[in-house]
DNA sequence: TGTCCAAACTCTTATATAAAAGTTATAGGT
DNA sequence: ACCTATAACTTTTATATAAGAGTTTGGACA
């Protein structure tokens, strides 16, 4: 903790053993608040596996302790965290680190929903997994090493019955050693990412777009070609930021939808 | 406040002039804090049009004097507010009602980006507004009174100098009286709403597809019929939680895109 | 007139304290 | 075995206090 930034307020004594990212006193730009200094070693915990999602995190006030700040701070922190839903909160029986449990799945990362509005997950009902080299725009987002492979899953998913989603998922080889160990693949595949590959998806960007059904989107979909569907394109990235997951969706959209909200 | 919820804790003697929204001591279900009840009286000046957007609010102490709480609980009404995108909060300058200005037009309800995945506002190039009958969906849906009229508002906008989106506008004719003096109507349509009708649009539900474009879409964005386009149905809250706008846009996604943001 | 500094104001961070609300485990009764 | 009361824990709410950070304003000064 630089002097100018120590930021003991109250009256209390508190030796704050938290220190600061950006060593030298006087720093001009930026200004991290305590908070989210601790903010950040928790985070940085989960990210080293330290602490595994569905773990019981200790209480605010043994954190306090541990961290030589005051229990508000820590709260502030653990707030922070759930509000990026990364840690649950329950009053009464603790913070946990959050898991990729299937509501998660649906209400976060799944956005299609039936004409009432009720969102529903589908089922895989096809699944290809294949080690392949990367196109070089797969390999610059992903942050590959030269050589660096990829695994290229292909899934069909239904619902009600219907096929209605092809996507094709693109992730490192490296990032993800002996995936193919895990064939067939779970229907909640982030979960399989979380619990072998200590890989936590938490945040997605997806860009939409209406286009024309190839011959081999309508071979799977049961469509004809040329049909118009909903292409969703996703980047997956985990608790560290980094770009972990490449996904390509392509959605018939006559008795369903993707629901996006406004707030 | 009844006694059961009476929530002082601290040491201090304050007389908290907030009521209970409803009476009887040992309420079984529900509990409301002390501060969503100080949000909700907030929120109802702004709902009344006591406050209008852009205006300052009381600082957090004069706020805690006027409600007889304490300064920490207007705090986090006001907070809570402002997650909301309800105030806008600046450090050292006060809160402030949020406005529709165009960085919040942007943001918040603007979800069109281009490939480079820059947000851009489209300029509107052709708009219309007429008076007439709605659809009993339309009815139900907006709350009108029976015989109660709706405008039409159809608008074609356009991105670097391309008409890439068509949009139908359905409003009660009841909320917006006298809508067709402000014709032409402004591109920032939510920010006439809040101007002159006292209706302030907080949140927005949209539901997308896709769809062939009709010999009228071909038209109007220049591209051949059966054309995938990407059907955006929207549906506009206001700050009370009335549903206070429909629409549907349809748009051409080859140079542009939805962007939606999971997190 | 123009610049600089200090005061006064705002929200923000940080602390401490206390009580309420909700959960879980334990002990004791029927 | 089952239910109940209780104790011990958790988060949540509410308060008070103090100092930091950022903005605006007004006055001293050149």
């Amino acid at each position: 903790m630089t002097d100018s930034n120590d930021g003991n307020g109250g009256t209390g004594a508190a030796t704050a053993s938290v220190s600061s990212s950006s060593g030298r006193a006087g720093m001009q730009l930026g200004y991290t608040p305590l908070y989210m200094q601790v903010r950040q070693q928790l985070l940085d915990k989960l990210i080293s596996g330290e602490w595994q999602p569905g773990t019981l995190l200790p209480s605010e006030q043994q954190l306090s302790v541990q961290m030589g700040v005051s229990q508000g701070t820590v709260r502030k922190a653990l707030d922070a965290l759930s509000a990026d839903r990364i840690v649950v909160r329950h009053q009464g029986r603790g913070t946990f680190v959050a898991e990729h449990d299937q509501r998660r799945t649906l209400f976060q990362f799944f956005k299609i929903a039936d004409d009432k509005g009720d969102r529903v997950l589908p089922e895989t009902v096809y699944s290809q997994l294949k080690r392949a080299e990367p196109s070089a725009s797969e390999s610059r987002l992903l942050g590959l090493r030269p050589k660096g492979d990829v695994w290229r899953i292909v899934r069909h998913r239904a619902l009600k019955g219907r096929v209605m989603l092809s996507e094709q998922i693109v992730l490192s080889a490296d990032r993800f050693p002996g995936l193919d160990v895990h064939v067939p693949l779970p229907n909640n595949i982030y979960e399989l990412y979380e619990r072998h590959f200590v890989t936590t998806v938490t945040r997605a960007a997806e860009q939409l777009r209406a286009v024309a059904a190839s011959a081999e989107d309508a071979d799977v979909l049961g469509c004809s070609e040329h049909m118009p569907v909903l292409q969703i394109d996703r980047q997956a990235f985990a608790l560290n930021g980094a770009l972990v997951e490449l996904r390509r969706s392509r959605c018939l959209t006559e008795q369903f939808h993707y629901a996006s909200d406004l707030r």
